[in-house]
DNA sequence: ATCAGTTTTAGTCATTTTGACTATAACTAG
DNA sequence: CTAGTTATAGTCAAAATGACTAAAACTGAT
């Protein structure tokens, strides 16, 4: 019974088309407050179906790439960014994705640090939105930005990866920062700061951020490698 | 730029080959100790590549169902098991994974409960073995059940999992047991107890386990709802 | 009937971690 | 020099954890 499945499967069975998209987050100052906020990168669909709605980057998996490799191309495609950060999302198939067919997405989710991110391309057709205030998007882009989201926020909880959103040098208030704008609540300070410091991979350095009209803090720089998927192996 | 890319990956461009293969765990007593353990089913190849080596129970991905829905039925048609628990494992599309051909794998993983398990299908081509002694299996299978393991014990940290390796009734040993076996760590009855017995999805049952040569143990339902993909929507 | 053997179950106590909070340090702007 | 601001250290009670003790409730053998 296996036997005739498996044959199947290894048949080039007219299978349903794959794609590769890529869920993008970067730290902005929020208009508003001026702190720091997610956001990410959408492109406007030039064709049907949902043709002028926004939807997340997304190419073809050639034959010659990795499937990570595929989603990195796609972020440097559309934002001419390299991510410091790149894990595999979901693997997305439901049968009415698209109106038009079946497509199996297996989508990425990046992180890039803020220096990257402000040099990153913007058009007509890419443009950088609040990552809560991403309006209706094609597809079934918006659950797809939703569990990202969710990812984003457990993954926070459980250690090295609040940096990647971080250039390489950082105060611990900017570290808070990071936590604040994404799981949006309010930490305080000091048991915050207890808390980062206890954790090896943070690493002191002798520099201080001069400029603020305030006590200069000390610049930390992290230490650890990232906890990534099967294919770079490592945490949760 | 991006525009081109999106038609590309909307056309039906010879894609890489796709299927849909489950890791499925159960509990079974170990021959040596008595204990539980962790097994899985793998079935024999009956083809090239790698025949003759034991693999991932796979299969193809039809038109007419979901990723998980395929994942099921592959479930159900090599063991003829209903899974308690099913959850996207990963997308694996490494370019090497088959000698033959490009083949992107859907990987879910799944948790059945003894009862089920005691009467799953096994012939001379399904087999179940040990999940830490499973021998060289085909492609990269050895890797996938690699991860799959590290899955399992990650979310048993998080919580309500184990549960799904038992019956509808347990003990708190039981549930202890299922931790030992996967963590491969032996921890204090007591304290485990206290723990367990703070989390509110555990509720108590007026039932007692008999038949044991010592006081006979209360036996506890599990309430919760599983935490599941995005297609099932929930926690870690 | 009693006793030894077993696991369940409740509970104690010292240590560690967490959360709320206070106070001082070190800068800038005026 | 002073007010304003954030950085940073520290205190203290409450909660969680880990190691451990002991009683309860069964079975099977004497």
């Amino acid at each position: 019974m296996y036997t005739t499945s498996a044959n199947v499967a290894e048949r080039q069975a007219a299978p349903p088309s794959l794609a590769i998209s890529t869920v993008i987050f970067a730290l902005r100052p929020s208009e508003a407050s001026g702190r720091p906020t997610l956001w990410l990168p959408l492109v406007r669909r030039i064709r049907e179906p949902f043709k002028g709605l926004w939807a997340l980057p997304g190419g073809p998996l050639t034959h010659s790439e990795s499937l990570q490799d595929a989603a990195s191309r796609n972020l440097r495609e559309t934002t001419g960014l390299a991510p410091s950060y790149l894990e595999q999302l979901y693997a997305f198939g439901g049968l009415h994705r698209s109106p038009t067919q079946r497509v199996v997405s297996i989508v990425y989710w990046a992180l890039v640090q803020p220096t990257e991110a402000a040099l990153a391309d913007e058009s007509e057709n890419v443009r950088w939105f609040r990552a809560d205030r991403v309006g209706e998007l094609a597809f079934d882009h918006n659950a797809i930005v939703d569990y990202a989201l969710w990812r984003l926020r457990n993954k926070l909880a459980y250690g090295s990866i609040a940096y990647h959103l971080l250039g390489e040098y950082f105060t611990l208030a900017q570290v808070r920062e990071v936590y604040e704008a994404v799981l949006d609540t309010r930490l305080d300070p000091a048991n915050f700061r207890r808390q980062i410091k206890a954790t090896p991979e943070i690493e002191e350095t002798g520099e201080y951020l001069q400029g603020g009209k305030h006590r200069p803090p000390r610049l930390y720089r992290f230490t650890g490698r990232p906890g990534l998927d099967p294919d770079n192996r490592s945490t949760p």
